[in-house]
Formats: C-alpha cells, structure tokens, sequence
DNA sequence: ACCCAGGGTCATA
DNA sequence: TATGACCATGGG
C-alpha cells in the first residue's frame, strides 16, 4: 500500500465495479453534480426526479422557470435556494456556449478554469464534471479521500487540493475509467462506515484503513 | 437530540 | 491564508 493505484487495486478487488455515473444524459450528470453538493445522493435522486416529471431536466427548461418553481422542485435536495442559483448559473454557462455538444471539444485544462468561473462550481465539483460528464482522466479529491490517503499514509493531510490531484495522477495515468472506479469506490468504501469510526470492522484494505498510523504500521516513512 | 451527506460562497481577521 | 457561518433536507 505504498500508492494511490495499489488503493485502487485493493477497493476494486473488495467491492467489484461500481458503474458510475448513474443518470440517462450528460445534463443530468451535470446537475447532480451540483445538487449532490453536501448532500446525500438519495435526495437528489428525488430532485432529479421531480426536474423530470416537470419535464425541465434540460439548461433551456430550467432557465424558463421562476426561481420559485425550480426552487420547489428542488427542494428534497435540501440548500434549495443555493442550488437554485447554482443551477442556473451552470445552465447559462452551457447554453453561453452552445451545450454539452460543443464544449466536448474543449481541452480538459481549459474547460476547468472555465467552470471554475461559474458560480457554484469549485474545485470538486468542476473535476466531477470533467471526469464523470465528459470522460476526462482527473482525479476527484473529496472528503473521504482526503481522510482515507491521510489514514494510509499516502499524503500529510494538509495538502491543497491541486497538489493531492496531482499526486495521485502522477501514480495512476491517464485511464478515464480508472479515475471513475476509483473515486466511486472511495465514496462506496466510506459509505461503510471505515472512515466514520476510528476503528473499522471488516475493512477490505490490508492492515486497515484507520487510525493505524499512530501505532506507527502503515505506510510513513 | 444529535450528526452527517458524493461542497461552495461570503464575511471576517 | 485560514477559519467560521450559512445554506436546508432526510436518514441513521
């Protein structure tokens, strides 16, 4: 376990893979991606379902609503009236440039800096809609990961989110599909409860993935 | 009654 | 640069 792509290796092996995104359209993953924001995704399944009985799953649908409208329909997701102003803002940004059709185009450096300007977007939410929306390789730094790479030794913890990123694709390539795996497997292994104990019961990774540095075992120099 | 969830913005020091 | 309040719903 000296490395992002043996973490990979052993979450894949315990869970098996995970097929994410889960959603019909390129939209719908970029929606989610906003609304799943501090979040539980149980409960932007049901905006997201409430957005397609409305028939306003779509930038153009969505900008014709009264924020009121779309604030209601978003409402299971909770933080409704932020995410009703994120929302639209990420809509007018696709549509400013012509949809998802036209921006597949776009280099993956660039298209960052890009959603990055848009309000409601920061620095996860923009690599989850690279990765999981138009299928770039990026790695995905989220809470658990943070946690998990920390517990394991694999970084310090105090990093900025860029210098984890770039770690961790220094040690994996360039495989869209791994960078999915992986950061659904992370989320899926945290969803278990190995990384809300300090100790974990029946944890898949080898030595375990808790506080174990302490005892001074895993990984460290 | 708490705590957290597939975060980000904004004000403050 | 670095914390902290705030957003707000639903499940454990």
């Amino acid at each position: 376990m000296n490395s992002a792509a043996d973490l990979y290796r052993e979450l894949f092996e315990a869970y098996g893979p995970q097929r994410w995104w889960p959603a019909d359209t390129v939209f719908e993953v970029i929606a989610g991606a906003v609304l799943t924001q501090n979040t539980a995704w149980y409960n932007v399944e049901r905006a997201l379902g409430n957005l397609k009985r409305a028939h306003a799953l779509s930038p153009d649908a969505i900008l014709e609503l009264p924020a009121d409208e779309l604030g209601a329909l978003l409402r299971p997701s909770g933080c409704f009236r932020v995410k009703t102003r994120r929302l639209q803002s990420v809509c007018r940004w696709l549509r400013d440039r012509g949809g998802v059709e036209s921006i597949g185009s776009v280099p993956t450096e660039a298209l960052r800096h890009s959603l990055l300007r848009v309000h409601g977007v920061g620095e996860e939410t923009a690599d989850a809609i690279l990765l999981y929306a138009f299928g770039r390789p990026v790695f995905v730094v989220d809470a658990y990961a943070r946690r998990l790479f920390s517990r394991l030794g694999l970084i310090e913890g105090n990093e900025t989110y860029r210098a984890i990123r770039s770690k961790v694709q220094s040690q994996m390539g360039d495989s869209a599909i791994d960078y999915n795996e992986f950061h659904a497997l992370i989320v899926e292994h945290g969803k278990r409860a190995c990384l809300k104990t300090p100790r974990c019961a029946g944890c898949p990774i080898p030595d375990g993935c808790s506080f174990r540095r302490e005892s001074g075992r895993v990984g460290g120099p």
